[in-house]
DNA sequence: CTTGTATATTTGCATAGGCGCATGGTCTTA
DNA sequence: TAAGACCATGCGCCTATGCAAATATACAAG
């Protein structure tokens, strides 16, 4: 099966490029750093960063857009989520953002208030969802 | 000596942003996949990539500007290398660069497109260095 | 069907970035 | 000093991108 190189290998440039171009902004940083460790709704990522919602929807937009993200819909509201990994490429982009975000102390600062927003149900409560390529109990001790 | 997290963690979410910045672009990508082979001037991976001189050395700058590459004259030309990793951040991001480009066709083709170049002699000729951080039979055997 | 919540999209504006062309600067050699 | 090789930068044009504010859409509840 690893003759998915016709696929991988199809134009990695340009996908490499618009990989970097979206990881290329402060704020999808922040975003993919909380989208590390579990499946969010928009309003979570609105209280976490502080900012507005609809320049948090661009973002997700964009994320989505660079085939990052993906997203779906539950009642009223939208919970994105990374891509899962099926390439090597894609996996070692995580593992790399993984690596980069462990340190900084922002990120940290951003995981911190993720848990309080959790805890305080703004929006997700009980919806909140480990993403999927992360253990469970690795997601929720890493947050 | 870890004891350098005063001058990493100061702002490692602005430089991060910075270098994907830097690495949002084809051209910079193709660049910088050079350049993890050895020290080249200017003239050179303009062949390499049929660009006009002006655009390579705007790219260049930019690269420059980024933290990601250092430049060095001698005589009428300039020299462009990698940065040498000090850090953990720029280590990772060197080696998940060269894990990234060492599949990818157009990547190759440059990289032969770049031996033929210097064997042709345009401009390097025995000036060609390796990358520091690379051993030397390593760089040449991998270009 | 109306109201309220959560998201998405449009609009307008400001800035950043990419490219070609022309110009100017630096260094070597004659 | 003059010419040639190599490189950087300023200018104009165009596109991409970021943000805020307003507006539109999707869904749930009454």
């Amino acid at each position: 099966m690893r003759g998915s190189a016709t696929k991988e290998a199809r134009s990695d440039l340009r996908e490499l490029e618009h990989h970097f171009k979206a990881l290329g902004d402060a704020t999808r940083l922040r975003i993919l750093n909380l989208l590390l460790h579990g499946e969010l709704c928009v309003c979570d990522i609105q209280h976490v960063l502080v900012a507005t919602q609809p320049n948090v929807s661009r973002h997700l937009a964009y994320l989505k857009n660079a085939g990052l993200v993906l997203d779906r819909r539950d009642g009223y509201r939208i919970f994105y989520r990374l891509v899962d990994p099926q390439d090597g490429a894609k996996q070692r982009l995580y593992r790399f953002l993984r690596e980069v975000c462990a340190d900084d102390d922002q990120f940290k600062a951003d995981r911190n208030e993720l848990r309080r927003v959790i805890k305080a149900g703004h929006c997700t409560l009980s919806q909140w969802k480990p993403y999927s390529a992360i253990a469970q109990d690795q997601a929720r001790s890493a947050l």
